[in-house]
DNA sequence: AATATAAATGAGCCTAAATCATTATTAATC
DNA sequence: GATTAATAATGATTTAGGCTCATTTATATT
């Protein structure tokens, strides 16, 4: 047998193994919740022994925490390929909180955990990347707001951002709650409401009539002056 | 002896008990994080058995849960105290978002345990009463400056205060993690902010004002026209 | 003082996480 | 293909901490 092949086949079964195992935890977590999920049951699940996956993960929390980084993951990925589909700034940010709503109510269990994960995280705690990564997606579409001149605001971008990701996730966790409010109408409120507070039309354009007025005023004045 | 005192005596007994032990959970759980905390420190803390930690609780979970619930009703005792020292609506909001960040950043803790008790509740869960106490402290005041016609807004009322409470909350996490912000810029820009969007008179007034320039202008330019 | 009732105790039980000596599997060498 | 080395997997055992309950202590009543 080649050395490549056989090495490749083995890595390929403890890939598959971590995968099933990973797979496992997730499918317990969501069911069972932080405590209430069990090793043993994680293990049944993956088709292998309680040590093995002592082999794979050092404890429970990095088993659990792995599956919660998983989880963002996939969502950043999801709102990359979501926000990518548009074209102007408002349009990405309305198709990324519609994106983040649908996704977070779903499968709600896990900002829970990732608020626990934090509970206990620093400031450079590995467990934080993932998070980071998917609110870097919102970042990136409020500093490319900025450099376009869609977006003006004399507060710093994470003031804005803050309030824009921080709005969406308390409404995730309300909407869980109250299954009978509509996403649409946190999303349009808060479109609406970034347009009108940092977009750069409707000041410019009140700006702009003024002025027009202004002009309309004085030729006006001039005209019956000279009578 | 007094039938009374007697019994007063033996109440009053039972009842330091019962704080010492709240308290020692207390700190255990801020100390320790909610696994971490042991049930055994905290009788130790509280000077008691551990069996009679369970006279007073159930089980680690109603002790810690009734932990967060004191701390919420702190909170909510605050917030009242705190609004209730102001007139206008948005003054209220000010001091209201203030006095949040600079309690939710200190015991920063207590945030996260909360979310974890949500996460297993459901909508009528006892767990979540103390959090609706507060967050109605919130949603008073917006209905108190809706009836004043001080706020104005097309969407439902719980739509702008989740977008107030999300963002002080996901704000309150962001400070405690990157301490060199400042929560100044946060509440500054949320009141900006409510101001220019739900502002009865700003908005209206410019348009109003725009519009009934145009019509003197219109009316002024058929005139000389007409001429 | 005797008795009844309520409160407190802590040794021991039980569940579930984590370990590690042993076994099985794969890769390398002759 | 047999032998050896290295790696992966196993599950009985250890450990830790939440929780119970038979017993003891404290309080109230007669």
């Amino acid at each position: 047998m080649n050395d490549i092949v056989k090495l490749g086949t083995r890595r390929q079964k403890m890939e598959a193994k971590e995968r099933a195992i990973l797979q496992a935890a997730r499918n317990e977590l969501s069911q069972h919740g932080f405590e209430g999920a069990k090793m043993s049951a994680i293990a049944c699940a993956a088709e292998v022994a309680e040590g093995t996956v002592y082999l794979y993960y050092r404890n429970k929390r990095e088993l659990l925490d792995a599956v919660v980084s998983e989880f963002w993951q996939i969502l950043t990925t999801g709102a990359r390929v979501v926000t990518g589909q548009h074209e102007t700034t408002l349009d990405k940010l309305r198709a990324l909180a519609e994106f983040h709503l649908k996704e977070l109510v779903k499968d709600f269990d896990f900002v829970g955990f990732t608020v626990r994960t934090r509970e206990t995280g620093t400031l450079d705690s590995p467990s934080l990347t993932p998070i980071r990564a998917y609110v870097a997606v919102f970042d990136e579409i409020f500093r490319q707001g900025q450099d376009r001149g869609t977006l003006v605001t004399a507060s710093p971008l994470w003031v804005v951002r803050d309030l824009f990701y921080g709005t969406l996730e308390y409404a995730s966790r309300t909407l869980h709650l109250h299954q009978e409010r509509r996403h649409e109408e946190v999303v349009n409120h808060l479109i609406e409401l970034i347009q009108r507070c940092y977009g750069a039309d409707p000041s410019q354009a009140q700006v702009g009539a003024l002025e027009a007025i202004e002009q309309r005023l004085q030729s006006i004045e001039r005209q019956l002056t000279n009578q």
